[in-house]
DNA sequence: TTACCATTTCAATAATTTCTGAAATTTCGA
DNA sequence: TCGAAATTTCAGAAATTATTGAAATGGTAA
């Protein structure tokens, strides 16, 4: 099956900016192509419709499968693997944000932690020391609420989405240091 | 000003990490540099420090410039420009999520609404453009969300980012649909 | 087990990105 | 305005990453 001009649009975007993803052209076109597909399409079948290598293919679905962005299964009487990405897109933003923060930020959080505890800081270190402690500080403050708030049903997450910065009009309140605040009644 | 192993040990680490953050070795090396420095540092300055040609320093500094996360000033009697990362870790915090979502998000937001607006759907891309219009929707739900949280000053953010998921408890209140919940006497 | 088809791996090549030294340009004090 | 210092630009070299076809591997039905 050949991909509509629509789908072949969304196709070369990803493509385009797969480099800013940190993916490949053709991963970001792989990826695209089984989103926009409504049923799973074999290794051929991808090939034919990007017009690139069976092997470059493997190599692009190895890596879509190591970011659990692509699933395979099988069809009946056909010993292909059938690919195709997760329907829920909640749950494709989710591993997203999952996979980005194991490849881009938790090296960095277990270096600096490793930084943290050898530090017996000498005079010449003490303001990278403090640099260095502000920024775990801040990463693991980070990493801690998504952590907190990565399994909130989708419905939740949407509700407190469309809250925005209101929802810091309920801190007073969370935070035991006052009445609660009518949160529709103020701010932006 | 040389660099001790402390910050040897930083500037490397994101020299490494540069692939995966869009950035090349050099950027984020420079950028280690920095941010660890307690003074101004002069280009060539970075490039003694650093082991790299003077070019790539410039070229360098002139993409973290673009990325606002290092600013230039001059020193009394001195014709050089010296270079520092801003010290606030929240302003860098925002302006990396703003630069990014500029770069990695925006470019897909215009086409996504390019194609939602251009659309005849024909028969062939009725799934395909339900599929973007699902995107399109939870990126704007999600950039939105960002635009409305970006200015919270810190202290705030950070009570809100240390309630976690027990936030989601005040939404039957926030949404009007019950009494508020005693937030500290639930959830994980 | 064998034969066949699908998939992966691999070494070579192509393409892209990064880096450099040299030349050009800009800046600013004299 | 001129000249020296600082900075940027640029074309080529070096390094890295992506892509390919061919060979190797894996899996399954007969």
């Amino acid at each position: 099956m050949n991909v509509t001009p629509l789908q072949q649009q969304f196709i070369l975007h990803f493509g385009e900016m797969g480099s800013r993803w940190g993916i490949n052209r053709t991963v970001g076109q792989i990826y695209a192509l089984l989103y926009v597909s409504e049923a799973p399409r074999h290794a051929d079948d991808i090939v034919q419709a990007l017009g690139i290598s069976r092997s470059n293919v493997s190599i692009g679905l190895k890596e879509l499968k190591s970011w659990r962005l692509v699933r395979s299964q099988h069809g009946p009487n056909d010993r292909r693997e059938y690919f195709q990405a997760p329907e829920d897109i909640w749950e494709i933003f989710r591993v997203l944000i999952e996979e980005r923060r194991k490849r881009e930020i938790d090296p960095t959080l277990t270096m600096l932690r490793e930084a943290a505890i050898s530090q017996p800081p000498a005079d010449a270190d003490r303001y990278a020391a403090e640099r260095m402690r502000e920024m775990l500080e801040l990463i693991e403050l980070a990493t801690g609420w998504l952590d907190d708030v990565k399994d909130l049903s989708p419905n939740t997450a949407v509700r407190l989405m469309k809250l925005g910065g209101k929802v810091s009009q309920m801190l007073r309140f969370a935070s035991g240091d006052s009445r609660p605040t009518e949160p529709s009644a103020e701010a932006k």
